[in-house]
RNA sequence: GACCUGGUAGCUCAGCUGGUAGAGCAUCUCCCUUUUAAGGAGAGGGUCCUGGGUUCGAGCCCCAGCCAGGUCA
């Protein structure tokens, strides 16, 4: 009989990938993950952890199954929120909870559970797991967007390698999160009707400049709102060589000083801010609203631009260096002067893209076909083929 | 010094021939969402510069003052 664990969380869909799991005929053991240990930055009024881990104990029991729980809160501290804390301090918008899944949940988690005797470690992630046959009879691993288009996950797991792949299993992927919690109701599992959780996984709903502020000390400076005709949106295209040159040309990320508009406002912290963002600006009197463009951490200065399609809110095309490349799909990684056509997106729930990747030497260039609103440093882009995501990188 | 224009929600402004005020932005809340954002739905918020006067009744009319910007000497 092989052995899983389970990390249960103490919400509906780990719950349900344990039932599965059971009436599939493994050998179930759950295992509770306790990431994060400092309540002063979390916003529920109670100490969300204790609950879910008692809900995830209760579920172990109805199922019958070995639980645990396991201290992860040091590696999480380490692996995950001092990268939060360095990339904001950088003026990049990090994404922890593709980190978690890659240093946690398949890393840390994933060994402990091997030393627990298991085969494989399961999750409740709305994504699936696929398998390909090689000639040499080996095997390549392909991870696929959940059966449901609209709980997908697969983006979170986006870093995963074919190592960590090998070792997963994903048992609520081929369901719909109605249907999830149908089976959940249906076999009374406490959770069937808990709501969904949200925010940083296993931290809870983090109110984000209070959490900074621990770490990044407010630092006032000026907002700057740059208006739709400044010079860095009339540059005229010029005639290009070679594909190449076209691509450096449309990543290029517009670089903006003070005098490129007026100061009209006032902010506590330019880390505490990412592009895109509109609220928090505290800046009224337009006519619409103001949205970052750009953030300068070393000057201090957010530049801002007024309404949903100001220029300086897109860009056809976004670099990811080679140190921050990954291939979920190493069997298809590009050469240099390769090119492929895929389907992206650039943060979760995005709808994929039309874009096609171009490998050169010290990176990878991901153009789209539409220019892309708030193409943001620090976040992931996944790339898919169909229904897979075969790799991924760091927006630079 | 004279003249002109304007002083209305946190901000930018609208307010018809007088009947006790509105819009956008901002803010807050909720929803959505296992990242950051975005998005959706609601809510709160005004001694209408001050003091007099006319009027049944004034943000809108009259007088005086204060403040801001401008024009002319």
């Amino acid at each position: 009989m092989k052995k899983v664990v389970v990390g249960l969380s103490g919400g509906v869909d780990s719950s349900v990938t344990a039932y599965l799991l059971k009436e599939q005929g493994y050998e179930v053991i759950g295992l509770f993950m306790k990431n994060w240990v400092d309540d002063s930055v979390i916003i529920s009024e109670e100490c969300p952890w204790v609950e879910d881990s008692n809900d995830a104990l209760i579920v172990a029991e109805k199922l019958g199954i070995p639980f645990q729980t396991v201290d992860l809160s040091a590696e999480y501290k380490e692996r995950i929120v001092d990268y939060m804390f360095s990339e904001y301090e950088k003026g990049r918008t990090p994404n922890p909870d593709v980190l978690c899944n890659r240093e946690i949940k398949f890393d840390v988690f994933l060994k402990i559970a091997l030393q627990l005797g298991a085969d494989y470690v399961a999750t409740g992630h709305y994504c699936r797991k696929g398998t390909i046959k090689n000639e040499d009879g080996s095997e390549t691993y392909q991870l696929l967007a959940g059966v449901d288009k609209n709980k997908d996950q697969s983006y979170f797991l986006c870093q995963l390698s074919q190592e960590q792949l090998s070792k997963a299993l994903f048992p609520i992927g081929d369901l719909t999160k109605p249907e999830v919690r149908k089976i959940a109701a249906e076999n009374d599992l406490i959770t069937a009707d808990k709501k969904d959780s949200q925010g940083l996984c296993f931290v809870g709903k983090v109110h984000l400049p209070e959490f900074l502020q621990q770490k990044l000390s407010p630092k006032k400076g000026v907002i700057v709102e740059v208006p739709t005709d400044a010079s860095q949106f009339l540059v005229t295209v010029p005639a290009f060589q070679n594909k190449r040159e076209e691509l450096a040309f449309n990543a290029e990320k517009p670089l903006y000083s003070q005098t490129d508009g007026k100061v009209v406002g006032e902010h506590q912290g330019a880390h505490y801010f990412t592009i895109g963002q509109r609220k928090g600006l505290n800046v009224g009197g337009t006519k619409e609203p103001l949205f970052v463009i750009d953030t300068d951490v070393e000057k201090n200065i957010i530049y801002t631009g007024q309404g949903k399609l100001h220029p300086g809110l897109y860009r056809h095309t976004l670099f990811v260096t080679d140190d921050e490349l990954h291939w979920v799909r190493p069997d298809l990684a590009l050469k240099v002067d390769e090119t492929l056509e895929v389907m992206a997106r650039i943060r979760y729930r995005q709808p994929l893209q039309p874009a096609t990747l171009y490998k050169i030497e010290n990176g990878l260039y991901v153009d789209f076909k539409e220019k892309q609103s708030a193409i943001t440093e620090g976040q992931f882009v996944a790339w898919y083929m169909d229904d897979e995501l075969v790799g991924s990188g760091v927006i630079s």
